[in-house]
DNA sequence: CATGAATGAGCATTCATTCAT
DNA sequence: TATGAATGAATGCTCATTCAT
């Protein structure tokens, strides 16, 4: 009796735990989410942590229930994107094992990533975010560096001889730019189209494969 | 007495309109350049009527004189951003008669202007600036559709089979995101310098040689 | 069956009982110590329940159980204080049997209880702290009078004939107000040290010698 | 016609901005004795200038019109006091010549600025005003060192030889601490009367007389 | 033409308190 | 007994804007 009796006792507590701590990350999430949205309409300065809370239909302290302030809030906003990005750049990089298909893989993942999470890529990449920068190297290593990925595709095919050129910097950089040019582009101005995009992309690798390519 | 007189003070009464008018338009310029600092001192969100008020010497009311509110002088100031940009794509386009050399001068005054005045640009292409874009069309004709010059330039070549290539939107606009990309990645991550965009533009050129000239 | 058994739980239940209403006041008195410490910290405005909670290892709501609000816990501890004065004052009064230095003795106790305890100090003579002398005699008489003490300790003096003097009030107040402008004055001035007022304690003896006492 | 005329417009103009001046200036007072009020009745930290603003019927922002902060608010709060207090000080140094009786006039002028301007004395004396006296060092000459009167006249009866005493500084410290000790008691505990304080005063005075004097 | 006075709205943040569990 | 979730109220402060002059 007493034996039984305490584990139904122990089991109905385990799962009200649970279901407490779901229904707070749920709302986490929600925070995150409307917080995110925000952000981008309304730029760093002006977004603010009432705002949020209105959308979410909760007070404005019940935030600080989930994020100790408004720049904690933001970051992690932010660092939800890095993630999947790091991840998605991850799968191209191994998705074949010819280097410069890899760089052009890398590349379709890195566009498709800003057209599909265009939030998150503009939180990342086109604002002013210094405090984000700040924070990061203080995070957790679930955060693949990103740009550490190309620039490793770009040496394997410098070192297969595959491509040509010499800085080890300057080059992967310059890609990076180039198609964060087309992706950010795409972003910001509503008449460039995501197929429009992912032609300009197919142009891209063509003159790549003439710019770059060794014989 | 009564023509002549008349006459006179009508005179009087120009030439006192004018010189107010002047007077006016001398403060309106004021204005506006006061707000262009500050704008790129505290950017966009940051930026306060009372500072540039500050910064003139007059009264924050004043202000209200020269503009109806805070979203117009945002925008007319914004506006000296394109006006400026135009001209800068123009000079760059006439600063040579070889076509391809054109298209290098372009990218260059795209990536000088970016970097100079980083916040105009933003404004400009990196933010989702509805209030911008729908005020554009309206405005006097002043304004040079930057895009266009490139995209002469690049037609320009492609006629005199100096590069080859076949779209005629696509190219120009691959060409555009390629230093919109150096440009504004320049301007959101800081560990990116002024001199480290201008090698990545070095380099571009390097690749479009190979990548895009022909024989 | 019946009633060894119930004897026995009873005993045990009031075991219970008595082991959780130790337990109760134990956390109690740990809530009011910590609140004292903090309260001398931080002052009496910007003491607050959650730093309390914080500072006992224990959730906000938990002091709820004990106090009714922010301000019994605050009656509390001020109660705290002139329980430990009175008790000060007295314990002075017993440590002479000469007349003219029990006086002396119960102002240095004075003075050092001021000085130890300077925010019970303010609370309970430099502040119109309304909310505390309306309760105070509602409350236990576990608090000794401590003007009493002063007050019998001159009549005393005065009796045996060590000081000269009349008026059975006037004199009291006043050596309470000497000791009283040396105390407040000490912890309201930062620029007179703790030492600076023992010593002004020292000349006042002086001077009441002379001033006071029968040849 | 034209010069009369001007000189009227002129005169118009000036009163106009007379008569705004003054009421600009009673503003400022009004909000000064709100705020003098408000903050002996709950204290630095919880006294808050949208309470001030209440009181006297205008708008929180209004206050920012006076006064840069709620900080420089207090601080003239204050400033006033200490002006008045130092010229009543000064007024009964001048009143005689006997040195003995000047340090007697000068401890009943300032219990009876203490009695007559309870809220200021507090706001000087008996609060923990850390923030005043940072300040005060800065602050026009226009404040008389009232602590420096004292001094000087008990410095000048030592020299006259009608008091004795070694001690530069504790002397008048003490003095003070007894006059301040008189007035802070009367005005905390409300069953101090006036006529009780001046009473003390008198009963001092003779204490001082037996204490201090010399032969 | 220019301005001083005034305000309402907004912000981040902290706190005491309540309620369901 | 103890607590997590939630909130309403309050605070200092800044800003765009209006209005009377």
């Amino acid at each position: 009796m007493s034996k039984s009796d305490s584990t139904r006792a122990q089991r109905i507590k385990t799962k009200s735990l649970e279901r407490r701590e779901q229904k707070k990350l749920k709302l986490r999430e929600e925070i995150l989410s409307a917080a995110t949205e925000l952000f981008l309409e309304h730029g760093y300065e002006k977004f603010s942590l009432r705002q949020v809370a209105e959308e979410i239909g909760y007070s404005p302290t019940s935030i600080y229930l989930h994020f100790k302030n408004k720049e904690e809030l933001l970051f992690m906003t932010t660092l939800e994107g890095f993630r999947n990005f790091g991840q998605m750049l991850q799968t191209a990089y191994e998705a074949t094992n010819e280097p410069f298909e890899r760089i052009i893989s890398i590349g379709r993942a890195y566009v498709k990533f800003a057209l599909e999470y265009p939030v998150h890529y503009r939180l990342m990449f086109m604002q002013d975010s210094d405090f984000i920068y700040k924070q990061l190297p203080d995070c957790d290593g679930s955060i693949i560096d990103s740009f550490a990925i190309l620039q490793k595709a770009i040496s394997e095919a410098l070192e297969a001889k595959v491509i040509h050129g010499q800085d080890e910097l300057l080059l992967p950089t310059l890609i990076w730019a180039y198609v964060h040019g087309i992706a950010s582009l795409a972003i910001s101005l509503p008449e460039i189209s995501k197929e429009h995009a992912y032609d300009m992309l197919e142009l891209n690798k063509v003159i790549l494969i003439s710019g770059l390519k060794t014989s």
